[in-house]
DNA sequence: TTGTGTTTTATTGCCTCC
DNA sequence: GGAGGCAATAAAACACAA
């Protein structure tokens, strides 16, 4: 904000060559909200408080010749200005900013409705002293500062939500491998363990029972640690090492109507094997 | 005083709605 | 087709540092 402007009585800048007049006009033009107002600066009687005589661009020619009359009396009785003022009014026309007090009313009222009736805009640049162009143009530059502060507002929010949302998906990041290994690590001991008794009861037989299906509630599959919840294995296609760890029908389980248990003797032992160990069977046979 | 950056006022051209 | 809105832009007004 290194623009940004203090209004003032006191500003005496001339900015383009101003003569007096004009610098009176700057000085009168825009007071200090916290001074009084200039005695120049006359309100018409029965006039609003906020009735203005304005600037040049704020008053047409015939409000100068006419109903401002009490401004310019007061520079002539002060400057003796007749020359001055008729090359102030020959000058061509200049943008001349509005005053304090009738932006904090079209800011009032913008705060209001930033939308501006016909009706509204009359009734407002009478009560200004602007022509009502002037009070439409003010409406539209002031919505399009609204919606500039808007949008910096929206991407100030969306910047903290997605700060926000990528800490929570880095911490899941992590979690996701702590427990990836953590399920690699019980994986591997329960594939030795059954590696293991599945040898020691291979030495030991020739297997003494038939074959038998599992029954529901024993069913391995149902009873396995590790087995994933069957509605939860769309939910991280990433993970392939755990969709293979899981697939039930290529690893450790597989599914009872694909195999035929009347052949190889599928004892409760072979449970927990990979398919490919099939070849254990039927060399065991 | 001057140069520079910011803000405000105003214009222009295009678009939409009635 | 005219009125009004919006985006882009020009230009004046202003603040401030050097």
């Amino acid at each position: 904000m290194a623009g940004g402007r203090v209004v003032s009585c006191n500003n005496t800048n001339s900015v383009g060559g101003s003569n007096n007049l004009s610098v009176l006009l700057q000085s009168q033009r825009v007071p200090s909200s916290s001074e009084p107002m200039d005695p120049l600066f006359i309100p018409r009687p029965g006039s609003s408080p906020y009735s203005f005589f304005g600037t040049r661009s704020m008053v047409s020619f015939e409000d100068v010749h006419g109903g401002n009359r009490s401004f310019f009396r007061s520079f002539d009785e002060e400057e003796n200005g007749d020359e001055d003022l008729d090359e102030y009014f020959h000058q061509p026309e200049k943008k001349r900013r509005l005053t304090v007090d009738q932006v904090q009313f079209l800011e009032k009222s913008f705060e209001v409705e930033n939308k501006l009736e016909p009706e509204r805009k009359t009734q407002l640049a009478k009560e200004l002293g602007l022509q009502p162009r002037q009070v439409a143009i003010w409406f539209q530059n002031r919505r399009a500062r609204w919606k500039t502060k808007q949008l910096e507002k929206d991407y100030d929010t969306l910047q903290a939500n997605f700060n926000t949302l990528k800490a929570d998906y880095g911490n899941l990041l992590k979690e996701k491998d702590k427990l990836k290994q953590e399920v690699l690590q019980l994986t591997d001991k329960l594939v030795m363990k059954e590696k293991n008794n599945s040898e020691l009861s291979d030495v030991n037989t020739v297997c003494q029972e038939p074959p038998q299906k599992p029954v529901d509630s024993d069913s391995p599959r149902s009873s396995y640690p590790f087995e994933p919840d069957q509605s939860d294995t769309s939910q991280d296609e990433e993970d392939n090492l755990s969709n293979a760890l899981f697939q039930p029908s290529s690893y450790i389980f597989p599914k009872l109507e694909d195999n035929d248990y009347s052949d190889p003797p599928a004892s409760s032992c072979s449970y927990g094997f990979h398919v490919e160990d099939h070849a254990f069977w039927s060399s065991a046979y």
